[in-house]
DNA sequence: GTCTATACGATGATAGAC
DNA sequence: GTCTATCATCGTATAGAC
């Protein structure tokens, strides 16, 4: 296996996306050209296109790192000690959100309406981070709450929802408050 | 004044903007082409260009429509003797999602975290549609609950904005749990 | 693997007849 | 006002040299 080989592979690939996520949140996912990729990365189309078979699957690479990222963060909270309050759960998951990567995972929420293989992203992150916050929330109930693990469950479950719920207007309302920076163009 | 060409004018346009939010619906805001609304409306491109600028404008009017059609259904509750309770009008808010629209919308915040046009319209129903919510649950702490006038306005902000929040979350899940109806092409 | 140059298709928009 | 036919542009993807 050339191991090295597959990183160096990976690093490339991390660099492209990295710079179509930056086009992305200044231009949205369907206005951004191969060309803008190219001139934000400082490859070339030919470089793109031999990591990557077409733009929809680079959109969709770039889709799953933004959305992974933002579920990252959560699964330490569960594993805590004295595992955050739902209202301290939801503002340190608010206090978390990054402008751009606001503003390009609610272009995958458009997105996923229409686009099959991007839906699947979103709903199956979104499942994941839903899950995650029940676990926060369990752990809260039993850690903190000393109530029993069974019936910590059952009632964490509609708290969950509502937390990731207001996340998610919060991440709308991030991704609408600030305006993408300008292009030099 | 030719009032009657005026009223035939409308017609027509809202002919275009329902046929376009069907493909809207269908293939999302920017994967919709001219050829597509043609299509959908029996209409040609030259009768569509002769009532739309351009395409942004087509969308932007669409959007307005959309969106204005959600907001419509709040009013006249606030001017109810029984204004429903929050959870009550959260319920009817969610009951009243059509899929169709769900979609559409959730494409206009994709867009408008790029598009400074539809930003703009996204922004004023939002605003506006807070501020309905801020009128009915006023009016059921004042006629329902019994709270004084003044207090109630007060205490009314962040309960709407909660209801705000788990509707927005709540047409983000209907518009990713309806897949588009397939297209015969 | 990366580049430059290019072919090809799609689409927004217009011209001009009726 | 509506049509058909067409143009010009842009963007994806590929070919082939290095």
């Amino acid at each position: 296996m050339p191991r090295l080989t597959d990183a160096r592979k990976e690093l490339r690939r991390a660099q492209i996306t990295e710079a179509a996520l930056r086009c992305f949140g200044r231009n949205g996912l369907e206005r951004t050209s191969i060309a803008d990729i190219t001139a934000e990365s400082g490859l070339s189309a030919g470089s793109i296109y031999a990591h990557y078979r077409d733009k929809a699957d680079l959109v969709q690479s770039s889709a799953r790192e933004v959305l992974a990222e933002r579920a990252k963060v959560l699964s330490e909270y569960a594993a805590s000690d004295t595992p955050p309050d739902p209202d301290d759960l939801l503002g340190r998951l608010t206090a978390a959100i990054d402008p751009v990567a606001a503003r390009v995972g609610v272009q995958t929420w458009g997105e996923a309406t229409t686009n099959p293989a991007i839906r699947g992203i979103v709903v199956d992150m979104t499942d994941r981070m839903r899950a995650m916050l029940h676990d926060c929330v369990t752990a809260w109930l039993v850690k903190v709450e000393h109530h029993e693990p069974d019936r910590a469950r059952e009632s964490a479950a509609p708290i969950a929802h509502r937390v990731m719920a207001l996340y998610q207007a919060q991440l709308l309302y991030t991704a609408l408050q600030s305006p993408p920076e300008e292009t030099a163009s």
